[in-house]
RNA sequence: GGCCUGUUCGUCUAGGGGUUAGGACGCAAGGUUUUCAUCCUUGUAACAGGGGUUCGAUUCCCCUACAGGCUACCA
């Protein structure tokens, strides 16, 4: 008991002698090892459709939960009215289902700490806004936007950027110079107001990133954020997230790059409400470049560049239609495996994961620092993986689907025994139709350089020959086929690729593709017959 | 402009004070196959530049360049 006291009383004592600024770091890096549930959160705003950068925060986010048995939690972070997107919301749910993510907390599933939705959280933001006006740390602020926008243009016609922080915030119509009283007057005949956090002047900030590792930053160079406003009664996306995260319990903020420069308010913010005990540990995610050029991988570039930038299409309010993976013929698990690997590898050679592998293998420490290039050409490669390897029947359904909209019905046996010639040449499902047609359909032009190659002089005799040995086949499955092809090559003594050749073009109207024998075998023998004679009276 | 972050083949990346700087995509060549695809083999190609520190730097430090992000009563 005596002992318990003494080391309260020096770790107090500890604590107020040091400067300021070191307690509360050494605090938080206590927090390091502290021994906390994880619960992590996808924390979107519905403003237009979740692009394939989110969808990877989101999947990361989801990994490390998953791996340490913790929370994975969707937030809707709609504070800003303004930008609202009908739809939008939905759009990232369906998303994050697509890809295989189960979400324990969040507007549709529910939870301890619901309501998930920050504009239904709306009254609980504003006290903890005035809490801060109350410690100092914040400050009414009464400036309307025409003032702020002459004076930001008066400080760039002098070259000077404007700041609003320390050096101007005593000469605006702030609490900070204003009576309680005449702030008090002010809110109540409705003027327009705003909470702005009082920055400190010149102090290092000191933030540790689990990516990153140390980031320092002066105050100084940082500005008074608004905190809230009275326009619509909300908060900013700063004091949204930060009481939210706390109030949620987060225990690691996994989040873009672009989220690093706010990251010292955010600290700050958790110093200013006495919560450094339980703030999360962060780490910023390399950002998702564009394949060529310049900047950050943005909605425009998928369709000036040919892929899609979006899990699902998107049709926008006003019509416009943005491909998706999902729509372009992508598997989920591809996609989120092609997702993965940006910015993360496992420090194996292994290229191929399972969601259940990434759920395994996935490490923060793993994670690059520097942003990645999206590469189309690798995104079909990991399609072209996956379809390989599912099974024939499998396939045979998705591609079912695909024939029923070119109005084809056939049965899946034929789907199958079709998938299972094509699928190592496709990169989609869906291009086992393109390049697969001649299954369903009889050559309408034959491609003029196979017939340059194979349509020689002596060619449609041996066609006939083969009509005439199509004609004697009573069971005419493939290895029968094939059989009696290779006996009749070698007793004429042809060549195979002669004879082989000449006969897939006449079957597909091109020399590349199946096995002849396989695709005779599924046309079936009239066809087959119908076929030779229509290329022998047509080349 | 200011602040922050980054920089290994064209792209995704491994590595890390002494390595033939490894893998994958792409591309090229060869092999297998009747063709194409698959598969196998091989090749192509990189430590941004300059200063330090060191016996030695691609690896550590600094500067420059370049790239990216942020700089709203947006998130």
């Amino acid at each position: 008991m005596k002992n318990k006291k003494i080391l309260v009383t020096a770790f107090f004592n500890f604590y107020c002698l040091v400067p300021l600024d070191f307690p509360i770091f050494a605090h938080e890096k206590l927090n390091v090892m502290e021994n906390r549930r994880v619960r992590v959160r996808f924390a979107p705003s519905p403003t237009g459709p979740l692009h394939i950068g989110g969808v990877r925060t989101a999947l990361f986010n989801y990994f490390f939960a998953r791996q340490h048995g913790g929370d994975f939690i969707l937030r809707i972070e709609d504070t800003d009215s303004q930008r609202f997107v009908p739809g939008a919301e939905e759009y990232i749910n369906e998303a994050l289902s697509w890809c295989g993510i189960k979400i324990d907390e969040g507007v549709i599933e529910g939870g301890r700490f619901a309501p998930y939705r920050q504009s239904e959280r709306r009254t609980i933001y504003r006290q903890y806004a005035e809490q801060l006006v109350k410690t100092g740390h914040a400050y009414y602020a009464f400036d309307t936007p025409e003032e702020l926008g002459e004076r930001r243009k008066a400080a760039e016609a002098t070259g000077k950027s404007f700041i609003y922080n320390y050096t101007i915030r005593n000469e605006m119509q702030t609490s900070l110079a204003l009576s309680d009283e005449e702030v008090e007057k002010r809110i109540a005949r409705g003027d327009q107001w705003v909470i702005r956090f009082k920055m400190p002047e010149n102090e290092e900030v000191t933030m540790h990133d689990l990516i990153r590792g140390e980031v320092v930053v002066n105050t100084s160079t940082l500005d008074d954020k608004v905190l809230f406003k009275s326009v619509d009664m909300l908060p900013t996306y700063h004091l949204a997230n930060i009481t939210d995260d706390y109030l949620m319990e987060i225990s690691h903020v996994i989040r873009g790059e672009e989220w690093l420069p706010s990251l010292p308010l955010h600290v700050l913010l958790y110093r200013a409400f006495g919560w450094t005990d339980k703030m999360p540990q962060f780490a910023h995610l390399p950002l998702l470049l564009k394949p060529t050029g310049n900047g950050k991988l943005s909605k425009r570039d998928g369709d000036k560049m040919g892929f899609p930038v979006f899990p699902l299409r998107w049709t926008s309010p006003e019509g416009e239609v943005s491909r998706g993976y999902r729509e372009d013929g992508y598997f989920p698990e591809a996609f989120v495996n092609l997702l993965a690997l940006l910015g993360w590898n496992p420090g194996t050679e292994q290229e191929l994961f399972s969601m259940d592998e990434l759920i395994q293998q996935f490490s923060l420490e793993h994670v690059n620092k520097s942003g990645a290039r999206f590469d189309p050409d690798k995104a079909k490669w990991f399609n072209h993986q996956y379809l390989m390897r599912k099974s024939d029947g499998e396939v045979a359904a998705q591609y079912l689907q695909v024939l029923e909209e070119k109005g084809i019905k056939t049965n899946i046996e034929k789907a199958e025994q079709i998938v299972a010639l094509m699928k190592n040449r496709v990169n989609f499902v869906h291009e086992i139709w393109d390049k697969a047609t001649f299954f369903f359909e009889r050559p309408s032009v034959y491609d003029e350089t196979s017939v340059r190659k194979f349509w020689k002089e002596d060619v449609p005799a041996i066609m006939n020959e083969l009509i005439a040995l199509f004609e004697s086949i009573s069971t005419f499955e493939a290895s029968i086929i094939e059989e009696r092809l290779v006996a009749f090559i070698k007793e004429k003594e042809f060549s195979m690729g002669k004879v082989m050749n000449a006969l897939r073009l006449c079957l597909l109207g091109n020399s590349n593709g199946p096995n002849a024998a396989d695709v005779c075998a599924i046309i079936g023998k009239d066809e087959a017959i119908a076929r030779l004679k229509q290329a022998i009276s047509s080349i």
